[in-house]
DNA sequence: TAGCTTTGCTCAACCGATGGAGCATGATTG
DNA sequence: CAATCATGCTCCATCGGTTGAGCAAAGCTA
């Protein structure tokens, strides 16, 4: 006993040798099924104390093995670089704590083979559900996870073989882009057709984006040309040395997510003053300073908290579907 | 074996069966072990086939429940809401995985009982390793994990009972002080002493940081009277309402976060323009966007790399001494 | 050809928690 | 007072993979 106490962790074997009683009542009592299983008070006490007293912790690969439910949850995330999905992070955590799971996060770099192997990963953690956040190719996960029995669930970007849930893009890249047209006919009296840069063209967002981008153009009667479309990526670096090679750089941009901003906002710094006042952008995702940059003039900020409410619904109804529910973003305007 | 394809996923009993072996031969090839063991690759070619073919993959709460040891190894942090943790957390997880360990990372939201409760989780997951990033009670955890026999490490915030690596912030905030004494110099002919804003005085970090900040001072014969030294706490609103409350804000801040940054930043907005150009301010932690904000004159850029190449050196070493490994940091500058 | 080694595999115990089945008591009922 | 029931526990198989021990057959040596 003393032995173990040394450098090992107690198991309920040793407590039930301490307690003087068995392994299964010990079980009962700290995994809360003792009152089903007629343990008396008297007896819970005591072991409770010793488990206390000796720093019990469950182990938690036996006990999973063992049972038929995991209660532990996946999510994949593409990074852990940017506002959104450094929230998205935060409140799956939280959420799944108060509902009593087991949150496993891991982030796969927009790579789709980290993806497919940090999903085989989850599956050998015996996760319940996974939640696969801005996967490049959802379905081939949703796929290896249901050969497995695991359901999934398709969050940020869509999937055709498991729920989606995503904000509603195409809604706020039109109102994002009527704000960027605004300001530059108010600053410049003209400026349209706009600039839409950043994403990549085969995937969900961009393309619901550029509609959304394109329907506000139209309400206007302005054709884009297909050279103002720049679905190149969303590395910074992509979109700093397109807009340097551009000869003709419009006034306003649509710029497609934050990280892609960064690029935006070095090319802005390298123009000269007079030519960089002479830009307006917008840009699909927020960031707190990105937001007080003087050239901007509205940031789209995604509705986590609702985001993760419909997504937390739609595990616990447990529909394996292939539904697609949008949630309205939030167009934040600089309090100016 | 069919019925058991449906729904479940297959062990290394249905690959026995399949291939017509041992289940201890399919562990074995599947672990790697088999040249140990005296496996022909003729077997090991039928079982990888099959294991391929069904989807295998290995049940690790099976596996590590048998093995002495996990190859997990955990990370609690405190949030994913600015670029320093998005970036430890994302070196922390393909640095892990490149060393063949699996990287298990929880948030904790700067709350005490919450580190608590995941450095508990974490050995429940029987983590070979807990890293403690920016606890703000780490000696509690290391006592609680040593009791379980698994090693810690302080990692941004010290502790006085586990190897501790964090960055040098004296030299770094003396070197950020100066940068700023000195624009305001430039551009004010004055303006010294600086504001110091946020942070917690009981944390190491904003100890010597302030120390830094003092030193500087002290370098020029100045002295900083404590009404300009104020820490109470990281939160933004906090920062906002002290600065809007207070008296006389000199020209030069020294910002202990990007976090507090943005309380900063939008209290400058609100300021008369003319009034918001006669500030100049530094952060203690860098931000992209944050970088271009006009009136900063530079920010400290904390070296994830080199923190977390020190991290995993001192993991393989096994150190269990209570020292302390400083890292340098970068400081930039506006590249205006 | 007996005796030894190597090759290629299987057996069975085990890790820690769980849950169905079961077994003494003592209390209650007809 | 025997039969039934409730109480309070214990026994044991089990989850899936790992590992030390062991065994049969083939190869090699003297």
């Amino acid at each position: 006993m003393s032995d173990k106490n040394s450098s090992k962790r107690p198991t309920i074997y040793d407590l039930a040798e301490l307690v003087g009683t068995s392994p299964t009542a010990v079980s009962s009592v700290l995994n809360g099924s003792w009152k089903k299983r007629r343990i008396s008070q008297k007896l819970a006490d005591r072991v409770l104390k010793a488990a206390q007293e000796h720093g019990y912790t469950v182990n938690i690969q036996a006990s999973v093995l063992r049972r038929e439910r995991s209660n532990i949850v996946g999510m994949i995330l593409p990074k852990y670089d940017n506002r959104f999905f450094g929230a998205m992070a935060e409140q799956f955590e939280s959420r799944a704590r108060e509902a009593g799971l087991f949150p496993v996060i891991t982030c796969t770099q927009r790579d789709p083979a980290l993806e497919l192997e940090a999903a085989r990963e989850m599956l050998s953690y015996q996760v319940d559900y996974l939640i696969c956040t801005g996967a490049t190719d959802p379905d081939q996960i949703t796929d290896l996870c249901r050969a497995a029995g695991v359901k999934t669930l398709n969050l940020d970007l869509p999937g055709t073989k498991a729920p989606s849930i995503l904000s509603d893009n195409f809604t706020a890249a039109r109102d994002l882009t009527r704000v960027i047209l605004d300001a530059c006919a108010r600053d410049f009296g003209g400026g349209a057709p706009l600039l839409f840069i950043g994403g990549r063209s085969d995937d969900h967002n961009t393309r619901e984006r550029r509609r959304g981008f394109l329907e506000a153009h139209k309400e206007r009667g302005i054709t884009v040309p297909d050279g103002l479309m720049i679905t190149s990526g969303y590395a910074p670096e992509k979109a700093r040395e397109t807009l340097l090679k551009m000869a003709d750089v419009p006034n306003g941009i649509f710029v497609n997510s934050t990280i892609t901003l960064e690029g935006v906002v070095f090319w802005l710094r390298s123009l000269a003053p007079e030519r960089a006042a002479q830009i307006r952008y917008g840009s699909f995702d927020w960031d707190p300073f990105g937001a007080l940059l003087p050239q901007n003039v509205g940031m789209v900020r995604q509705d986590v908290s609702a985001l993760l409410d419909l997504t937390f619904r739609t595990m616990k109804d447990g529909t394996e579907e292939n539904t697609m529910q949008l949630v309205p973003c939030q167009l934040e305007m600089p309090s100016v």
